[in-house]
DNA sequence: CGCACTGTTGATGTGCATCAAACAGCGTGG
DNA sequence: CCACGCTGTTTGATGCACATCAACAGTGCG
């Protein structure tokens, strides 16, 4: 049976610990003292997991709770009055969903499992509650907040100012550093979304996805294959990204 | 003499009273109670005037206070590493400054006058020990940190998809509610920063926000004399946004 | 007045979108 | 087993929207 993003999300309940969580250090609790973890775990009642297409939650959901990655990657998307799809971002381990539904209270962009998921849902009404009385819980949630802004306003000098390649190498950088975060290689790396969802990410179309990785690999960047992508010169890529208008290195 | 971004602000001590403010019920108290607002007043022991042209804070600067604008118009922006300048917002009474650097503790953008204006200092850590004792002002900040990732959004998604004229029409639009929420005409309206910076900030080059005002002048959607608006068709203007794809009204 | 800055408009170039076709992988069913 | 459809990827040919380059007009200010 195919995936339908429409369908509901499949669940099964797990027991949850924030504190045996392999992400912890990345996560919500960053830097809490191990009583106030187990505070903030008496919230999340049980992990659930979702299926790869399946949606977490849609735009226009209510906000019940926001939602920590624990494992797997979505990409969570808006859509535009005529139907065309951005895609806002990817979210991986130790991330954070839905905190754009705080806003008016109902989410504002969709999110989907891009591969088999499972998520900690965190009741936002108790969240807030929580953060009244643990003042470094409070502040790791803005920094959360500030956090997405800052990315976001990157996302827009991006989109602003760069090239389809400068805009894809450092695509593959951003995804390269927050892996290697989570103890994965820095070097080699699967795509879990397809090229159609880099380049809506990205603001190009597929086809010049496509090209783009032909111009990095072409260039002894990268290599490639098919989802798998294996970063060769790290440094040469980060050259690609800030050496915005310089031809002298074709 | 020529303003400087780099000279330092131009102050000027006036005691502060959000209870009094013309934009309470648009800036961060909204919805306290009296006796809420009177607490948040005992943190911003004065306005500041800031010059036009002259830097409410520069990126790398310490965060110190959020700043609630006032009076006056400011813009927010990024610079690449290459020096590239993306203009990430354009902020009017009642919107609040500084919320990026609640991230790493320093500001991840510029603030710039576009005009003379005045700002109410928030000092962060306090406005963070205060909201533990009061959970609408913490709902408040969280609601406007939110909203701000809306926003950003949502310009991820005019980037990623609107055309130039699209784009332009987007951004009178979304002006002209702003200004009409403050009680200004949401017909006249008057652009504070230049068509280089609306460009920046649209992702465009001055030369074609010229291009697409004349567009949309020749359209008879808007009259436009150098930085005076007027919006003489609001639903022409949002059939010009919503309708992307669609060349037969050419 | 002269200079710097901003805005407008035209001519030309180019980077990416669009259109199109071929191919690979993969599950399904004859 | 192969044929088949379906989805995703790659590559080529062409067109267009916007960038770039350039000239000039309007405005404010020392």
């Amino acid at each position: 049976m195919p995936p339908f993003e429409t369908q509901p999300i499949q669940v099964r309940y797990l027991k949850a610990a924030c504190s045996s969580c392999s992400v912890l250090e990345l996560c919500l609790p960053i830097g809490l003292s191990h009583h106030e973890v187990e505070r903030l775990d008496t919230l999340i009642l049980q992990r659930v997991k979702v299926r790869k297409g399946h949606a977490l939650y849609h735009a226009g959901d209510p906000l019940h709770s926001l939602y920590a990655v624990r494992l797997g990657f979505f990409k969570t998307s808006v859509l535009s009055v005529d139907g065309r799809e951005q895609v806002t971002g990817f979210q991986m381990a130790g991330e954070i969903l839905g905190l754009d539904a705080i806003s008016t209270d109902r989410h504002a962009c969709s999110a989907i499992a891009l591969e088999d998921c499972e998520v900690c849902p965190i009741p936002f009404a108790q969240l807030q509650q929580l953060s009244q009385a643990l003042p470094s819980l409070q502040h790791n949630l803005h920094k959360i907040l500030s956090r997405e802004i800052v990315r976001d306003h990157g996302m827009l000098l991006l989109m602003g100012n760069m090239s389809s390649d400068e805009r894809l190498a450092a695509f593959l950088l951003n995804l390269s550093q927050r892996l290697s975060l989570r103890g994965y290689s820095s070097r080699a790396l699967v795509l879990r979304m397809r090229r159609e969802e880099i380049g809506s990410y990205l603001g190009l179309r597929l086809e010049t996805i496509c090209r783009g990785f032909t111009h990095l690999r072409d260039q002894g960047l990268i290599h490639i294959d098919g989802k798998h992508v294996e970063i060769l010169d790290p440094e040469g890529l980060k050259r690609r990204v800030t050496g915005c208008q310089n031809p002298g290195s074709e």
